[in-house]
DNA sequence: GATGAATGAGTCTTCATTCAT
DNA sequence: AATGAATGAAGACTCATTCAT
């Protein structure tokens, strides 16, 4: 009933945008099977249902933003780790890869169904736009991996990055499976199936960028 | 209405069963967004709604058995595959992981939300069951690549799998992208950012295995 | 589809819920079984299935609000005829309650499945707040009893309103049966088995009151 | 699969559905919705669920049968109260029909929704014939009432068990309410509205019989 | 621009009952 | 008579999205 001020601005209305931003990503952040509601992320954000919508076409944006959010703190952290000087091995490239990633749970989280949802219903423009800017930076950083480790060819550390992003969403899938799943995997004859991912992601990439080197 | 036919003996149920999950396979496999549901399923195998939840007691539970027919018919390929003789590298390992994997596209796609699938309407017993045979197939092709691959640790073959499947997924979901996304992607200074499925999974997985060789 | 108009002001709201009720309640009254369905409520309302969860949260509530109606329409009937002056004899108050119950064949339908109503979809929140409204009318009614009646000790009137609405469903219960009981009852030696209503329901509730006076 | 032998004698036959009748009532006592399913009878029973179809024609005929089961109890029961010599009150008359109703909860329960459930599902032979074993036993109950307690008429002592009938499942429904409504009626203030079963059922009987010998 | 009431598509699942064996 | 597989009707409810105010 209360009538939120309008924001009339372009200021303004990117602030109101990034309020609803922020609601949905400590809504979903708390979501083990990510589904917030709309209702629930424009409560948290103070704003009504169809505001949500003024600033996000479809459900699926407003999640998008979220993402490239968390996609856009984890590009500038492994970016400015990356332009750390000093000597770079695959070992301190995959230390830096794992690290700056495991802070980021949400992002592996919604990176993980980024096919399967996100891309489904929103609008090309909004699709087009992240896609965008998702190349942008992840061509960037593919550089510099490609300076980094000189066995790297040149258009290799974007598919460097493919690969991480790969293992990234396929091993934190299994590591926190359901937990009807988890029960399963109790058993003493499961173990060899249960997944820590830390280890196994590191392992896995670090094997990776060597198998890269030795071609 | 139809179909009175009983199956009383333990083999017709079986084939009834199989029936019903023939039909949800061919349905899987012509719905990009894997959105079949029970209703169609029913129709398409000639037996009532109702018949279907006599031999899955959820949706989840028959998308589970076709991917369970999906990885079985893998394995045994696979199995077979690595049983020739002959001398084993890393090149033809990767070969025929790659190749036997090119024809399941349906084990691929239903691999990928595996995750999300298990999650949402867990039936512990049916899930148990799932894992189980999952992790004797998974165990079993692990030692194969184990005893082929003499740089694998034990215990290293399942590990291998699990990474495959990773890259396999992961892959798999950025070349497979949504209409949108090939659009989006179809600028021309978009052109690092596609993903080419058989060349980046064979270049993926043959470092990976390279790369344990090499540690 | 047809009404796009939107209920802003609370009263306009509290007009699309009476809306709601006032269908139900013509639906619920041509329904010897008292089995309307929800979609029906909302066609015969003119509005969205939807929007009848927007007033009330289940079947349930809807349907208690149904009864509530009734049931204020009957103590306020009762009330003013209470408040009447002049001599009050039992068989005054009788005939009051008995009048004033015949014009209300809903309501005792209703509360006849009152129980198990209540045992299906319970929210607490609306159940309580019924409960409450009709402990309020209850006991005020029950008030006016006890104040026309002397032999009627304090907190008698609630009690004696519980035996009359007793009387009042199981008497409607034996004396509206099915079909099929309804023709077992005609055969010449059954006779005694056939309930007149009205007429059952005025002797017991004469003699209840009676006995409770000569106690 | 086991196939159970065939009940050819009409003894046998008996003796099969009794078994089916005990199942059913052992699990509706512990059925705190009346909502046990046919196939949990016929397990119980140790039967196939298409034999109890054979014995019962529908779900409602075989709880009528339970519910017979019980009246008959019952109504043995209190013809062996009253047909003791001695004095007969109108307290002793109360006491007996109290006592004995108290230990027949299912009775009192199935008595309860007999009108709404039972009676609608069952086919006219069915019912025909329950009413008429219900009438025989009312009508020869009634007949003692009416020779212990002068004052009822002829025709009156089966009235009195309608009204009885009344008082019990319309109290016995407030006095057992659904858990949500036990928590409503908690609160301090709705003290008025709670009913203890046995006190006002006791209460409200003998009030009505000495109303009746008022008249 | 903001609001929030209205919309309505979409679907699983239960279980009494039937009937082929 | 007994079995138990097959049937299919039946219905409440959620929630993203729209749009009148």
């Amino acid at each position: 009933m209360v009538l939120k001020q309008r924001a009339r601005r372009e200021e303004d209305k990117q602030q109101r945008r990034e309020a609803i931003t922020k609601a949905a990503r400590a809504l979903l952040e708390r979501s083990p099977r990510l589904d917030t509601t709309i209702a629930e992320v424009a409560e948290r954000a103070g704003v009504a249902k169809g505001t949500v919508f003024l600033y996000f076409a479809t459900r699926e944006a407003l999640e998008l933003a979220v993402l490239e959010g968390e996609l856009e703190a984890w590009f500038d952290a492994v970016d400015a780790e990356l332009d750390q000087s000093g000597k770079w091995t695959v070992q301190r490239v995959t230390s830096t890869l794992v690290s700056t990633v495991l802070l980021r749970k949400l992002m592996i989280r919604l990176l993980g169904r980024l096919h399967s949802t996100l891309e489904h219903n929103a609008d090309d423009a909004v699709i087009a736009a992240f896609e965008k800017r998702l190349a942008a930076r992840t061509i960037a950083t593919g550089a510099r991996l490609e300076a980094l480790l000189p066995f790297v060819a040149k258009g290799g550390g974007v598919k460097a990055l493919f690969y991480m992003r790969s293992l990234l969403t396929g091993l934190w899938a299994m590591a926190e499976a359901a937990p009807a799943v988890q029960r399963a995997l109790a058993e003493p004859d499961m173990a060899p199936m249960r997944v820590e991912f830390e280890r196994e992601f590191e392992h896995s990439l670090s094997a990776l960028l060597k198998g890269l080197a030795a071609e």
